[in-house]
DNA sequence: TTCAGGTATGAAACTGGTTTCAACATAAGG
DNA sequence: CCTTATGTTGAAACCAGTTTCATACCTGAA
């Protein structure tokens, strides 16, 4: 008894065609590359009728092996679970379909160690170049593919000291941006709420922000930044918990206090936070946070959050990698782009209170 | 000026390990696959000696040529922003990497004229099977895969008629279950709210459960249903509340209404709708939603939801694929695996009142 | 009519591996 | 000591294309 039926319907091969066609398979792959010309019209359209009766299509494997070219682009994301990588692998892959490229996925899962795995993995599969929002753990592994000759465009971080082309938020505006619409609302006390910086160049930049935002005089708040170290999740919670509460002790009888989160997973605990607290968002606490993704608006009171142009990076990036893989020299460049506010009630005083 | 400094370290070939060793490249092959056996430990460590020193890695590429086996799986997503689709893709990717494959991916973009394309693209990329959770719009695209010999394991959506390995949720169990934990917690009546069913296997198999649920006797409610039709979003959302508002109206004096929604994204146009009547979750409208994605516990009460277990479905699919690339040859399966009910404010009717 | 020059095509080499097959060396058996 | 068996190794063919190089053909000028 068979269960696949399938007769392995033979794949057709330039001979088949060149066979088909009566001519030699030069000649087929003179016809595919540059069309017509170069060829008689007459053996073009023998040709031409021969792949479109055999339904012919060339093997990007055997290309790849002459050419030297792939057609295939590297994309390595630090987690996909993370709503931005997923918002930035949408540009990337949309962008590079357009261009004739296939994206070869790989993610980290956020275990810095892998990385040099996959940039391995996928050099070896001969891909033209690398689109990075990578850990940054391991500059190391960076080396290998540059030194390969391979271009590569960081995305949201920039890693090692090396020059790069760089797609990211213009993270100084944007926690400018964020806080001084916290200050306007009214809030004269801010946290800003951090992952661990660990190196990734996107939280220090924006906790570097944050600090120069409130040093400066015209600020009118005070300001505190809290890196959430890594460990057990109760952990976790109990020592947010306590920061928030410390802050709201600290700074009694002069208004709420405001968070603004570095990304959608710290928004998140802080949304947790304060449900455990009992606080209400916009009333009890302020939030901002980075990243908005298509929950915002619908958890508490809305979510005011800074949205990253997402699919223009993955866009961009896609861009400029394909200019340098095509041949095109230039200096490295930084490619910033502006966030926008979306506001919504977590963080608005003056709420009709609940 | 230069910007590239990289010499494009000439990648090394079998031949350069070959000549570095002394030996022919058939040996250095040999040595490679069948590692020791079948060679002379003094030639054996001469070979390991020149990989190593000349950190040597055989490409893929040209193996794939030969052997015709590409060590590539290809995975179709009908919408890689669809947090189940992500989940999925989580497991399938590790399980990929753990037996020696890379995957490819595919977004569809919910976009079914995609399908040919996607199957096209892949199989020309030599991938040795598929894991395709599509759209199914496009049952030649399928017919093309399988008649080529290429393995196939659909997820979450069976396609066609033809039988195929199937990983998925058991939907008829999971929605007696939401929906017995709905009326458990004393709503009367059901409304079950779903993107239009458009062949959709999921969508119809749980409809058609929904149906059987409250046509039994013993459910004790009232049910219907509600398809959500494809256009502006305005439009959708009008529609919705005109839905909701006639539910509520029509059984006005049995208690609040309950909504089941048929997955995430529904999930969140429920939650939108219920802040536009200015109905409170839990109170004056049950919710469970399909999908438990990380900001369930954090809408409004928390939102009650069906888990699916997206990792496991990702490993099983694979390993599934993977026994059939490796010639298994086996009948059709078809793998359901529960869904767990994951039990939050949404659905409990008396709360204290808001 | 012949020769130069250009063009269209095919044969063969090449990409980087694997695999078959033949050759060679060594050991065992007669 | 010669034959046979066994086991290692290398040369060459092969995968499916591209590209170089040579050849055949045709045209135009001397």
């Amino acid at each position: 008894m068979t269960y696949l039926t399938s007769p392995a319907s033979a794949k057709i091969t330039i001979d088949d065609v060149a066979r088909e066609a009566g001519v030699s398979k030069a000649t087929v792959s003179r016809f595919l590359n540059r069309r017509d010309e170069l060829l008689t019209p007459e053996i073009a359209e023998r040709v031409r009728a021969a792949v479109a009766q055999l339904g012919y299509a060339p093997s990007p494997m055997a290309q790849a092996l002459k050419r030297g070219r792939s057609h295939l682009i590297g994309l390595v994301v630090a987690d996909v679970t993370n709503p931005f990588s997923v918002a930035v692998l949408c540009g990337v892959e949309k962008a590079c379909r357009e261009a004739g490229y296939m994206v070869m996925l790989f993610n980290l899962g956020n275990d810095g160690a892998r990385e040099r795995e996959a940039i391995k993995a996928l050099s070896s599969y001969q891909v033209e170049g690398f689109i990075l929002n990578a850990l940054g753990h391991d500059a190391l592994a960076l080396n290998e593919a540059t030194q390969r000759g391979k271009p590569v465009v960081l995305v949201d971080r920039r890693l090692g000291g090396t020059q790069l082309d760089l797609v990211e938020l213009d993270n100084a505006s944007a926690v400018r941006l964020a806080a001084e619409h916290l200050v306007g609302a009214g809030y004269r006390h801010l946290l800003f709420v951090s992952e661990s910086m660990k190196g990734v160049s996107s939280r220090e930049e924006r906790a570097a922000a944050f600090s120069a935002f409130v040093a400066s005089p015209a600020a009118a708040c005070t300001g505190t930044i809290f890196e959430s170290m890594a460990g057990h999740s109760d952990d976790i919670n109990h020592a947010l918990d306590d920061a928030l509460r410390a802050l709201k002790q600290r700074t009694a009888g002069e208004g709420p206090p405001a968070v603004l989160a570095a990304n959608a997973v710290i928004t998140l605990r802080i949304v947790a936070a304060a449900a455990r607290l009992g606080w209400t968002l916009g009333v009890d606490l302020g939030l901002v946070g980075f990243d908005d993704p298509e929950w915002a608006p619908l958890i508490g009171p809305g979510l005011t959050t800074i949205a990253q142009p997402t699919d223009d990076m993955g866009r961009l990036a896609v861009r400029c990698l394909i200019d340098r893989i095509e041949g095109g020299v230039m200096p490295p460049q930084q490619i910033l782009l502006p966030g926008q506010l979306m506001a919504r009630g977590s963080s608005r005083r003056n709420l009709p209170g609940a």
